[in-house]
DNA sequence: TTCTTATTTTAGAATTGTTCTAATCTATTG
DNA sequence: CAATAGATTAGAACAATTCTAAAATAAGAA
């Protein structure tokens, strides 16, 4: 890391993570998935990262956004949450966890899936299959 | 008021439940209260309610229907869940308890709290206090 | 009752978040 | 480099919800 030498190496993890999940890696998407995966995990609208993209300078249009979050989450490189009516939260954690949910300001944080436990789930209704379990902990600010 | 009559005993649980919610009697108020209420616990969308007023004839605006839904919830009559970007479910069972979500149909299903256990639920954030913990079982139907 | 007032309802317009369309552009392959 | 399948785009379309301001109604007073 320190004496990297390379001035190509930043985009070869992007690119190889686009080409594994069977995405051609266009410029768009390398900006994009550089933003989202080149940080700590994060939780973002598409709103959020438009606007982010914009501050970076770099120009995708609203339609690109979806069409590569939704790529991005079918693919398994993110996920999406949904946890109020009229708006999708897509988050980089794709590991097994769940969320706190802060009422007062819309923000999203990791719950690590080993500091809760979902005992006793009940068996999947006949016909179905457990595809997913959430678990939201929604929280209001004492300062609300 | 004038004296009460023998007949308007059905009406007399909804009213009465309205106004503990504080919410002033009126006839649309009543309509959606005996259609929700009246019947065992369900998971109803504005537009399923607005169908579902038309078709007992009973004439209620679909803003409306979002106001009502909306003061029922506040005032603890029935509960808004989310499970899908763009739609509200609003659930008459305001019991602790949790859902399974029917993927393919969009359906809501109760999980009764004593069938599902949630333990070692961290603390909530510093200056936050939980206000509610959802549970969601995501189904896909075998037939999908 | 009738009057008055605050609350509620309403139709339709407006807003929001998202998806669609069809034209243009670009990454990949030969 | 050319051909072409796939990606991006602006803007229109769409769906769910909220807003507006005008008309209707419930509750209480006289």
């Amino acid at each position: 890391m320190a004496g990297t030498t390379r001035r190509d190496r930043p985009y070869s993890g992007v690119i190889a993570k686009l080409k594994q999940a069977g995405l051609r890696p266009t410029r768009q998407r390398i900006a994009l998935a550089k933003l989202l995966f080149e940080n700590e995990d994060r939780h973002v609208s598409a709103e959020d990262l438009h606007e982010e993209a914009r501050a970076a300078s770099v120009s995708v249009s609203l339609a690109t956004i979806y069409n590569t979050l939704h790529q991005f989450s079918e693919s398994g490189l993110m996920r999406e949450v949904v946890v109020e009516a009229g708006r999708s939260y897509f988050d980089t954690n794709t590991d097994d966890h769940h969320h706190f949910f802060h009422e007062h300001s819309g923000q999203l944080e990791d719950i690590p899936s080993d500091q809760i436990n979902v005992a006793e789930l009940p068996s999947a209704p006949p016909g179905t299959s457990v595809s997913r379990v959430d678990v939201i902990v929604r929280v209001s600010g004492s300062a609300d």
